[in-house]
DNA sequence: GATCGATTTGGACAAACGTCCTAGAGGGGC
DNA sequence: GCCCCTCTAGGACGTTTGTCCAAATCGATC
């Protein structure tokens, strides 16, 4: 335990906290709290809290891609790729009724803080923005590829948000279930236009 | 002007700074810097903040029925109704793109904040997700009337989220034609299935 | 064991916060 | 003129916040 350096466990207590408590409302004293270490070290490794931020949404970042870059090469199919990311609902059921998503509720904050790092959050859409984009695309769906990858953002969004809002997990199950379907169609459609429209 | 009482003044003012700002960042002393009041003033209309969150959202909670009774006298059919929940999106698509739903972000906040008021925020959706509830059961979804209810206003919510993030009005404007169109789908099934099935 | 950089500590600091109190202004009724 | 009630002003309070500093500790190197 513990081979990590305090850094290192600084940004992973903040990580949680933030997802969990908001990042205005997480003091540095809250972090201390669980990494135990004094408040005043806080100054040798980060000058500012927005300092502690940025590198909270680089190891997001840094995990996101991680995880997209599992799911490219486990996936068999496009299909089975966006299939994994409509999944993470379900695997993420309880935070996300508690807590919601991570990406949306941190950029929802950051705008109404007016935060200089919205940028670095809106970054976390984008990562998963292209990928779904790329996907759809090797799905058959070059031309509204983009639209399509927004569509399923907003409705991930949409679910977490909701099933945060009424505390209600059943409910993320039944719309996985219908955006699953939805995949199934719009895959259905672009083989059909394929069959139609060949070259 | 200025005919409205100290306390409504303070209600509306808090209205939009916890829209605006959040709950959280908002200060006695912005409310009080808006409405031209001392500071102290608040003790005697309000004892805490959180009555003030209380009464922004009664006066939130009034309003939307104020909206939802006015659709249900102007709309001439069930899908104009529900077709008149779809189109705030683009009526408020201005605020929506910089400080996201009013309601959706205020839930997240408070679900943060652990907030004892997250049941009163949750009553916002709740007046939606029965009014919707009832349209649907009008268009001749009875069965399946409060799923349809929840996934607009998931779809809703993820539109708003994501126009925020990534501040873009324009995939707003996309995203309602599509949720339109799914709506027609609706009343179509609907009806196909009355024909289908009479009695 | 002395030296030096890296790390940690505990506390000082001003500012901002929500809360609370006292004094008094304002206006209608006696 | 006086009283009473509603409303307001201004500031005191104790806490917590992010920030910052000086001193102490640790560990490797010579």
């Amino acid at each position: 335990m513990s081979e990590k350096t305090t850094r290192e466990q600084i940004v992973e207590a903040a990580d949680r906290l933030f997802y969990r408590q908001g990042y205005e409302h997480t003091s540095f004293a809250d972090i201390a709290g669980v990494v135990k270490i004094s408040r005043g070290n806080f100054y040798y490794h980060f000058k500012t809290k927005d300092e502690i931020l940025d590198a909270v949404i680089d190891a997001r970042l840094a995990k996101t891609r991680q995880m997209l870059e599992r799911w490219e090469i486990e996936g068999n199919s496009p299909e089975d790729r966006i299939r994994s990311f409509i999944h993470i609902l379900v695997a993420n059921r309880a935070d996300i009724k508690r807590y919601g998503c991570p990406v949306g509720t941190l950029c929802a904050e950051l705008a109404k803080l007016n935060h200089s790092a919205q940028g670095e959050a809106k970054a976390l859409f984008t990562l998963f923005r292209t990928w779904l984009s790329r996907q759809f695309a090797a799905l058959g769906r070059k031309a509204d590829a983009d639209s399509l990858a927004l569509h399923l953002l907003a409705r991930s969004q949409g679910v977490a948000t909701l099933a945060n809002a009424l505390h209600d997990e059943k409910f993320i199950r039944q719309e996985v279930e219908e955006m699953c379907d939805w995949l199934r169609a719009c895959a259905a459609e672009a083989s059909g236009r394929k069959k139609a429209a060949p070259h």
